[in-house]
DNA sequence: AACATACTCATACGTTGTAAGGTTGTCAAC
DNA sequence: GTTGACAACCTTACAACGTATGAGTATGTT
């Protein structure tokens, strides 16, 4: 419809920050976190590494982008920032908004692992947390227990928790294993829970749970208790 | 007492695989993590970094004996991994035990960095797991409700909780607090809160709340809340 | 035709972990 | 003593990383 708005004309599209951060997630789901680099993001958009510098500052801020790309998927997953007016029941709607986010981040498991490296909070985040409080708020909750309450909830607001000591590889779960069999007379309530908890035996690790039962687990915990405070302070 | 026993007369006192671990908790308690590199960590010990290599693998390697030297400090500190044989308030036992492991991450406030980075677990961590367990066993939980237990304590049954977005320097924690500003319209719950918990008005961000106090805060409400399933338990 | 602007690239530096192989010190055996 | 083995440490070097610097190249304006 332009005059001249050929797209074949263009020997090259040119790069944008947006572009950046998508490809960068891209990277970071195919290969890792570790294989997102500056060279290897530039690869990925058939350009050298320094051409990236024009349009991100650094690589932090390629994070920071990357982030929001992450905020904006976990905003579609629940259709806006915004708070539902009142809230008859706050647990159920916050159950479901940071189930969702945990959907996001089950997608890119890196994503955790960003989260944690950042030290200051992008927009997206603030409004994601403003509608997280609003839903507490509304729930009926106190500023002050609100507050504590997203500091206990911590990453779990966001749909994930770290979850320690996960081995990675095949070689150093089996050298675990190993280590765990050769001091396993002083642990008796670990093989005792093993071989209860585990239908095959005792040759499991801890690290072989179900993670979704027990974020949610965990998450159902945090908020029963949360409500049983809100509800002793409202009829205090 | 030895034939050959004159200490001074040997040169230089041989390294060992303590020492490096000792000299890298130094190092990073004094200079941060970022700064403890092998390079750093040799002249810290008066040697070329290559020299290391002799007494341990490779940089993981004195990662996890760093964290070895953590976990005994948190043994001093709680008088051994052993359970107290019957216990009478699991809750109690546990939330001293963990608050004391607490008291060592503030003593070393990269550690849980470091926890965080580890893929497998070394033998006092397990030991500690263990005794965290058994606490929960002979205070009357079920294997099962024990094994979630652990689980929604996480990194808490260690003494820390990632604390996310924390600022680390002044001119970003201004910029946040610009970016904010700029945005608070947007933010009617955010803004409330902030001037309902500070005393000073809200020019304040989320970052300065009392650490200790959000960390019992969640700590009690994951403990009672676990508590109250333990009697559903025994009384089903 | 000349120039400004927007964008991209080539080269290079400092830092990191560490592979490969050399140097020294100590001691036992001949 | 000389020799040889072994332990402990060092020198050099490399690949990968983030990125500073300045030069190139296209496009649009005047």
């Amino acid at each position: 419809m332009a005059i001249e708005a050929d797209p074949k004309a263009k020997t090259r599209v040119p790069l944008t920050k947006e572009r950046v951060h998508e490809a960068a997630v891209e990277l970071a789901d195919r290969e890792g976190l570790k294989a997102l680099t500056m060279r290897a993001l530039a690869q990925e958009l058939g350009v050298e590494a320094m051409s990236l510098y024009y349009h991100v500052a650094n690589k932090e801020a390629v994070l920071d982008g990357v982030l929001e790309a992450i905020m904006a998927e976990i905003g579609e997953e629940i259709g806006g920032f915004s708070v539902p007016e009142p809230v008859d029941d706050w647990k159920a709607v916050l159950r479901d908004r940071i189930l969702a986010a945990r959907r996001v981040m089950l997608r890119h498991p890196w994503a955790p692992d960003v989260f944690e490296s950042r030290t200051n909070m992008g927009v997206s985040i603030i409004l994601y947390f403003e509608s997280i409080l609003g839903t507490m708020r509304e729930g009926g909750m106190s500023y002050d227990l609100a507050h504590h309450g997203l500091h206990a909830l911590g990453s779990r607001a966001l749909g994930f928790s770290q979850e320690l000591f996960r081995p990675d590889t095949p070689e150093q779960d089996q050298a675990s294993a190993e280590m765990f069999d050769c001091i396993k007379d002083q642990l008796p309530y670990l093989t005792g829970m093993l071989t209860e908890i585990t239908h095959d035996g005792p040759e499991e690790t801890l690290g072989w749970c179900d993670d979704q039962t027990e974020f949610e687990f965990a998450l159902d915990v945090l908020l029963e208790g949360l409500e049983r405070l809100r509800i002793a302070e409202t009829s205090a």
